[in-house]
DNA sequence: GATCTTCTTAAAAACGTTTTAACGACGATG
DNA sequence: CATCGTCGTTAAAACGTTTTTAAGAAGATC
């Protein structure tokens, strides 16, 4: 009854046959006859055993966990991916160890070495610091890494990102054909690939309709990117006086509390200020004003990042390296228009 | 550099000394002598060791891993106890295993058997389906269980929660002191423990005050807990006629449904109705017309309950199950008035 | 009936760590 | 001088699997 924990032993005694056969019917039971499979099945059955994975994967070489590094947990984009990663794994029998970087290079470093403390089989990532040598150091140990939402430079190494640059053109030039001349793109910090990206697609949808981007953008690079960040860009905006025909914010928390930030000094949007964000997260549509945004395939990032992944490492031989770089989608809601 | 595993046997070698010096430097630091320890503290440096968990939670018998089920990955109110989990677990250098039942008591399940496979520690669960008997299983390997936002029927669990019976009624008495006769109650299935306990609160609130429960308050049950079940519920509301004075929801998703549900059919928040949520995620506050709610210690639910099972794992004799009851707060904003 | 296949199963050797019991060295104690 | 702890270290035995190699049984071929 306690601590009994059940070894293959004990099965094969009450089924009458040996370990191998026990472990043969657990990972190749097309190899062992019928009749002596089943019998070893019921004796699983009736002892309640479940396999030792410590012993599994040190014998074995490899384990069934995989790891997943965020920047945020609490940002709804990230939630979304974790999401998708969890479903793949857990449909795949693999269990997902989770660690969360808080944008911080040292927690990053940190999560990475328990990852490799607990042999993962692959490590998805979406890279906070530039740790880019830690990670090879994880691929000369034998674990891959797929990047998420960040483009691998090197043809040796899978990603899945979004194009930012794509979305940045999206966002800018729907708010140029509802007449804005005038814009802001409140950021977090252009270190931010992200935020740069998204900063570039903006630049060129401005000159490919002729427009001085020098003249038609300003910059309004927040600290954080979240809602309070938001509303303080909003209240800086204000009192800097002419404000502008539109504000092209680069996550949606910024852009709800820029929302109410505006609502609140008695901006009305989208008549006065057209407002556009970027993720389309499900709050997006729920807020009064419902927001305009870039809607990044985010679940199927997690996904198609896992089964890349898995791949990898089920098929190591015929696994083809790839960068997927999906494309982003404007959605067109009431705070532009 | 070396292709994989650096074992403690080389570590030892290059050091000097045996494999058994070398895990006593890595546990009992104080057990080995000075000088020796440094020398093998070098050798782990230069050969890039790092320890193999399967190897040692096979032999030691446990692991440094917890497995943490959450019903909704999605909910910013899990996400903000995941949260909460991962800072504690990560501090005391425990990985967590992230799990998502999605509600589903099938997947719940498998959740519980990947974390046995894995032999975690412990388990952190928000439960979904009544799998009691399945946690207790685990319990007999000897895997501690600590429930979270749900209260341990028994003494011999450990559980953390807060107390929906005193949020339903500081949810309504504040309703009532704004002067509202008629309240409604927009909640997901009974059957969820939380809203059937926010709903007694409720009706707790009311008796107080001198009404008739019955009389007073008109219960709307969505199949789902989000936004769009939020503003369904206000669309149903307002096509039923007599319009109630105001609406207590049973999670802030719903109450942010409602909110735009409302004010798109030109009833004024709070001047027509008063609107009130719960659970006080970020995006509470960032509404436009900010959303009353009942504050939860969430992200402190998740360091609470982590805390308590890696005490009950550490100390094993010493430790105290503990049935932990956390308060709710009233937090008033634009939507009650 | 002996020899060769084929198909199953058994036995044993790993995997990398922790832990226990034993050991030698060295002072301190009687 | 013998005895006793103490301290630091080591050798070797686990832990529960997987995997490889060998062996056994049944059936087919000559």
């Amino acid at each position: 009854m306690h601590m009994s924990s059940v070894s293959i032993k004990e099965v094969a005694a009450r089924a009458g046959v040996s370990p191998g056969t026990v472990s043969n019917v657990l990972n190749r039971p097309e190899k062992v006859a019928e009749s002596t499979r089943s019998r070893v099945e019921e004796a699983i059955r009736d002892l309640g055993f479940v396999r030792h994975g410590s012993a599994s994967s040190l014998r074995a070489g490899h384990s069934r966990t995989v790891g997943l590094s965020v920047i945020d947990i609490g940002n709804p984009f990230f939630t979304d991916v974790a999401a998708g990663v969890e479903e793949v794994a857990s449909e795949r029998g693999y269990a997902v160890i989770l660690g969360n970087s808080s944008g911080d290079r040292l927690k990053e470093e940190r999560n990475l070495l328990v990852f490799a403390e607990q042999r993962v089989r692959g490590v998805l990532i979406t890279p906070a610091g530039a740790n880019l040598a830690k990670l090879d150091q994880l691929k000369e140990r034998g674990i891959s890494v797929v990047l998420v939402d960040h483009p691998a430079e090197r043809a040796d190494q899978c990603s899945v990102a979004v194009n930012d640059i794509t979305g940045g053109s999206l966002a800018v030039s729907h708010l140029l054909s509802t007449g804005a001349e005038r814009i802001a793109y409140v950021t977090g910090p252009l270190t931010i690939r992200q935020c740069a990206d998204r900063l570039i697609g903006a630049e060129r949808a401005l000159a490919a309709a002729g427009r001085d981007p020098g003249e038609a953008l300003e910059e309004i690079a927040m600290s954080a990117m979240n809602a309070r960040s938001g509303q303080q860009a909003a209240e800086k905006m204000i009192a800097g006086g002419r404000l502008p025909d539109a504000v092209f914010c680069a996550n949606d928390l910024l852009a709800l509390g820029m929302l109410r930030g505006l609502l609140q000094a008695g901006v009305r949007v989208p008549r006065d200020v057209s407002l556009i964000g970027y993720d389309d997260i499900d709050f997006a549509s729920a807020s009064t004003v419902s927001l305009s945004s870039i809607r990044q395939p985010t679940h199927r990032l997690g996904r198609v990042a896992t089964e890349l992944l898995l791949d990898e490492c089920d098929n190591p031989d015929s696994h083809a390296h790839q960068q997927i770089m999906f494309q982003p989608e404007l959605v067109i809601r009431e705070s532009t228009l």
